[in-house]
RNA sequence: GGCGCGAUAGCUCAGCCGGUUAGAGCGCAGCACUCAUAAUGCUGAGGUCGAGGGUUCGAGUCCCUCUUGCGCUACCA
């Protein structure tokens, strides 16, 4: 076996651990690296996949606080329930490692003091709310208020959750503090900043040249379309600086003087969890773990989701080139997202596929997931996940072409020699055409997998059954049997040899299903060049009798799940309505000023893709009121439509057009906006609504 | 609006640095076969390669404009 010499390290996304696992996370970043390190592993290549849970942030002390448990607690949970799923579904790491454990708190603040001591960082005050009560700093999650985009009463500082926008703490009307109930104070803070503008020049030539120092560094052509799009745009567009710490009291502290209550922000501590894992995983072994991370040999990559690009092809680089001991990713294969059934997958909507409860309801059929997903995978474009394909793909591919092939070499080898492995005799034409075009395609998947071409490379696997079954069909050995045995042998004992092949060929891809095929044949010992050698069974070799490699997906299978999907979606969708806004004084309600209006004129703000710039008519005077309704209605379209009108708002300039009062609209589930206007004709504008 | 990535058979997608009649899988139709989970094999129908310009002897393949999907970003009182 010939190798490269080089050590590879892989890792995917660290998953946050505040919820369980889903198919678009193992479809972005965990099928196709575990798929990558399964072959390298099977061609003889020293490889290690890493990966782990993340576990701080602000999210989890929120839900913590939220569900009156503590941070700990709720990472604890996840991080075990990940964990299991993980292994249970199959996805081979060498380490599965997490960010609270004390070695990456210390492995994280040796990293900061390094680039804390060569200046990496700008130190900067900035002003941020704080919960006298509770004497705090708080983080954007924690500070709740009025949307300013939709009028969400219950948004976060740093989103809000009904309409999507990202938002700043200071931008929320009446900010309250989720801790204390009562309204912030602005105080100012500390934070280590990382100039980021400073790194755009290397930044661009490692992107777009793959140079780093002056030296070729990778090649650029091997990296996916969008991943370098999505950086230069980043870089084109002028990096700012970023905040490396936050005020919060879960996290990594930051190991300096006057950092009392700061730790690292989630987003620098995580990639360095790939650091602290490598350690963990060679200190068990007995390993090296800088000999992954440095030198000229070793190759990092990174498996990721596209939402991580930014961070894991310039934030996390950047770090990396500041301290100076470790390489940067070769390449960072991110994948674009799955959908599911004709929408986004979500967590807060509950729309996903939950992989615990996949493999719940479907035990044992890991390699179906993990087929159905490998050829779908999001490599280039969006794909999408539907029952329907899944059970389309099952049964025609897996059970008809692969299960099928096998299972008739098998059954006949029973039924003609009893289960042992013919001897061959004469190899005709049509025999030689087989093994060539075998071996032939044997030397495809490789070649894909290291280009991260998954979905091809499962696609010539596939071939190989394909193959297999028109060679039958082609000699037909149950008709020969009858004038011809010894001919038979021949043809069976390259059928055997094919589905070898298959088991051999399946092992990435499919880990499950090669074993239980190895089992049949008694194939013991893997390795990827056997791939070039036909015969790997040995003639008068007892092989087992045959189960089904896989099943056909029933249609009531499918109906169920996607029943389960929608009875999960709507219940959320009635949990998230029916949760009660909070109690309003009778006083309250009368300091807002409702009316109806109608409008008399409309038109589209210029370079808005939402806005109209309507007038309304009052019954007293005309005003003008700027709405972002221009996707719903035409300017045209809503002359002489009355609707109501909250009158006493602060007015506010929008895009340079003063803004008095506010039309409110009615949201439909899919977020379609509709007026609401009196029913009877004798309502005037400026009739009051109460 | 700015930026990025897409738009190729009914569906899911390949088509690298431009070069003869545009490919695969599924689905569909017909035929063959019966060892096999009514599975398999063969044949076939089906595409003005999102629209329009341009460069070129020659363009899904390069350039421009437009339409459209997705993402990031700004505005959304």
């Amino acid at each position: 076996m010939s190798t490269t010499g080089k050590k590879h390290l892989i890792t995917s996304a660290l998953p946050y651990a505040n919820g369980p696992l889903h198919i678009g996370h193992i479809a972005g970043a965990y099928l196709p690296a575990d798929i990558y390190v399964r072959y390298l592993k099977l061609t003889g290549e020293d490889a290690v996949f890493i990966c782990g849970s993340d576990e701080h942030g602000a999210a989890i002390t929120m839900r913590a606080l939220k569900e009156g448990t503590t941070p700990q607690e709720i990472v604890d949970k996840y991080h075990a329930q990940i964990s299991k799923t993980f292994e249970e579904f199959g996805i081979d790491f060498d380490f599965y490692h997490r960010t609270s454990g004390e070695d990456h708190h210390k492995t994280a603040q040796e990293f900061f003091q390094v680039l804390n001591e060569k200046n990496t960082f700008e130190k900067r005050e900035k002003e941020q709310f704080f919960d006298v009560a509770h004497q705090q700093f708080l983080a954007d999650r924690y500070i709740k208020g009025t949307c300013p985009k939709c009028g969400h009463s219950e948004a976060y500082g740093d989103q809000c959750e009904k309409c999507g926008s990202s938002l700043n703490p200071s931008e929320l009307i009446d900010p309250v503090s989720v801790l204390s109930g009562k309204t912030p104070e602005l105080r100012k803070t500390t934070h280590w900043f990382l100039p980021m503008q400073k790194h755009e020049k290397w930044l661009r030539d490692w992107v777009k040249e793959g140079t780093l120092n002056g030296k070729t560094h990778h090649n650029p052509a091997t990296w996916r379309n969008q991943v370098i799009g999505q950086c230069l745009s980043w870089i084109d567009g002028g990096l700012g600086p970023r905040a490396m710490t936050r005020d919060l009291n879960w996290g990594v502290p930051v190991p300096v003087k006057d950092a009392e209550g700061k730790v690292l922000y989630v987003w620098m501590d995580a990639p360095i969890g790939y650091i602290s894992a490598t350690k963990a995983w060679a200190q068990s072994g007995g390993k090296n773990y800088m000999d992954y991370w440095s030198g000229e040999n070793a190759e990092l990559t990174h498996f990721i989701a596209k939402d991580n690009i930014v961070f894991h092809c310039i934030i996390f680089p950047i770090l990396l080139k500041e301290h100076g001991s470790f390489n940067l990713p070769v390449n960072v294969p991110a994948n674009e997202f799955l959908n599911l059934e004709g929408d986004k997958i979500s967590t807060s909507r509950e729309w996903a596929v939950w992989l615990h409860e996949y493999l719940k309801d479907f035990p044992g059929k890991q390699d179906e997931l993990r087929y159905v997903l490998t050829s779908i995978s999001p490599e280039s474009r969006d794909s999408e996940f539907t029952w329907k394909d899944y059970q389309a793909r099952v049964n025609n591919e897996l059970v008809a072409i692969l299960g099928n092939f096998v299972n008739r070499a098998l059954v006949l080898t029973h039924k003609y020699f009893e289960g042992k492995v013919p001897e061959p005799g004469k190899q005709e034409p049509i025999d030689l055409e087989l093994q060539e075009e075998i071996l032939r395609i044997n030397q495809k998947p490789g070649k894909l997998i290291l280009q991260h071409r998954y979905r091809e490379a499962l696609k010539e696997v596939m071939k190989i059954a394909r193959a297999g079954n028109k060679y039958l069909a082609d000699t037909e050995p149950w008709k020969v049997f009858k004038t011809n045995p010894e001919r038979v042998k021949t043809l069976l004992n390259n059928a055997i040899q094919v589905a070898g092949q298959l088991s051999l060929l399946s092992e990435p891809f499919l880990p499950h299903t090669a074993k239980k095929l190895r089992a049949f044949l008694n194939l013991t010992g893997v390795n990827w060049d056997l791939t070039q050698n036909f015969e790997l069974i040995v003639s008068g070799q007892p092989i087992e009798k045959p189960a089904l490699l896989f099943e056909k997906i029933t249609d009531e299978q499918v109906e169920n799940q996607v029943k389960q999907l929608n009875a999960k979606k709507q219940q959320k969708q009635k949990e998230q309505e029916m949760k009660a806004m909070p109690d309003v004084n009778f006083e309250d309600f009368t300091k807002m000023d409702l009316r109806v209006v109608e409008i008399i004129d409309a038109e589209a703000v210029p370079k808005a893709k939402k806005l109209l710039k309507l007038t309304v008519d009052t019954g007293a005077e005309k005003r003008t009121v700027v709405s972002g309704i221009a996707k719903h209605y035409k300017p045209e379209s809503v002359i002489g439509q009355k609707a109501v009108y909250l009158a006493n708002l602060k007015p506010k300039s929008i895009f340079g057009i003063e803004s008095h009062g506010m039309l409110l609209m009615a949201e439909g589930s899919e977020g379609e906006l509709s007026f609401m206007s009196p029913e009877k004709p004798s309502v005037a504008a400026g009739d009051k609504i109460a």
